[in-house]
This record gives structure tokens, C-alpha cells and sequence, in this order.
DNA sequence: TTTATTTGGTTTATAATATAAACTAATTTA
DNA sequence: TAAATTAGTTTATATTATAAACCAAATAAA
């Protein structure tokens, strides 16, 4: 009835970068910090956190001098978010099957 | 653009209660133990702090000679839940306004 | 030029959460 | 009358989320 919730998506903050993610394909680390709002240490964690699990990939360089964390997300990343939204809906559904 | 979710329904077992007794409009904590397959001490934490906030109401009273505790969707736990709903739209539409 | 300040993060500490395990008390069954 | 079940509550613990503190390099200000 009720379908279990990935934990790895049900956080305020990974389900913005995740869902910020599959709009633009990539971004970098001080534009998903401005779009969500988050503290940079709080952000730092959890794209380890969904890195770690693939659902995204990281990758840094430079951008001049300065680094340069780059975020992209992975199709299981786009998976889970998929699936995260049709469990979802058993929750969201008041017509419970 | 990532709207705040209320913490109190950001919770597997919570939001499962209250879209629950949204559906049903009162139910008992042995109903909803078996339709969430939560473990009655977390069903138990849950359901009082679901009340505190007044999300529901908690009616104790007896079945027989046996204990039962009815629980009930208050105004404001329908207006937190559609609240809910809306703000995870920002976080499940993929093209951000 | 040496002293802030800013940028772009990471690491660490802490408070809050979710959850199961242990417990209670009454009731029913064997 | 002993064991098992019902209907929960309380407590302990592991995990999370989060911000604070920190770091190194680059740039700006004095």
C-alpha cells in the first residue's frame, strides 16, 4: 500500500540537487548552493552522499584558478528520482489501493 | 524556487498516517499499524507528535475491556498535508519557474 | 607588501529523527 | 495457573540533517 521511500531521496536537500539536476543535466557546485539555498557544508555532504550511491557524478578541475565541482546526474540517479515520485503518489493518492 | 517541506509530514511513517486518515477520516491504531506495517512503539511516537502539532486528534477508550485509541484528520493536518503536496511539486516538476 | 576578505569548498560537532527493542498491563487461551 | 496475545508506551540507539568551524588559495585593500 504504502511503497517504501528511498532514504537516499527523501531529504529536503538531496531531492532539490537531484530534482535540480535532471532539469539541467549539470551544474556546478556554487550554482546548486545559490538554486537551493543550502550552506556549502551541508551541500559538500550530500552530493558525497549521492556520488557515493551513483546516483549522480562529480567531477573537479579548475575554472581558472579557483576549483571547480561539477555535478551531473547519473541514469540511476534519474531511476530513483522516478521511482521516488511514483511511491510517492501511494502516499499523495487519498484513494488508497 | 525549492519550496521549505514541513519536517513534522517529511517523514515516511508520518505522511503515510495522516494521507491514511485523510482517506479514511478515523481509524484505530491497530488499523493503521497493519496498513503502514509500522512497529507499534514507532507508530506510537509518531501518532503523538502528529497530535501535538494538532495534525490529529487522539481519542483513548475501550473496545470491549480492551484498550483503543482512535486517531482523526484535524483542519489543520489537512491543510499541512495539501501544503505538503504543493511545495513537493517544486521539487518533482523538472522545469523550475 | 602584508593584511584583510572572498571564493570554493571540506571536516567536524551537534541536535533532531526514525526506529526497534524492551517493557507494561490487562486479557484471553491452554 | 501458566503461557500467549493484545494494545499499546517508554527507552535506547543508530542514522540524519545541518550548521559551525575550519582550510587553502586567490584577490582586494591599506
Amino acid at each position: 500500500m504504502f511503497k517504501l521511500l528511498d532514504p537516499l531521496l527523501h531529504s529536503q536537500l538531496r531531492l532539490a540537487v537531484v530534482s535540480l539536476l535532471i532539469g539541467v543535466e549539470e551544474a556546478d557546485f556554487t550554482f546548486i548552493k545559490e538554486k537551493t539555498a543550502a550552506t556549502a557544508g551541508n551541500l559538500s555532504v550530500q552530493i558525497d552522499k549521492l556520488e557515493k550511491v551513483g546516483y549522480i557524478s562529480v567531477t573537479k578541475s579548475f575554472k581558472g584558478k579557483r576549483p571547480l565541482t561539477t555535478c551531473k546526474i547519473e541514469k540511476k540517479g534519474v531511476l530513483a528520482f522516478e521511482e521516488y515520485v511514483n511511491h510517492l503518489k501511494s502516499y499523495i493518492n487519498t484513494d488508497k489501493k
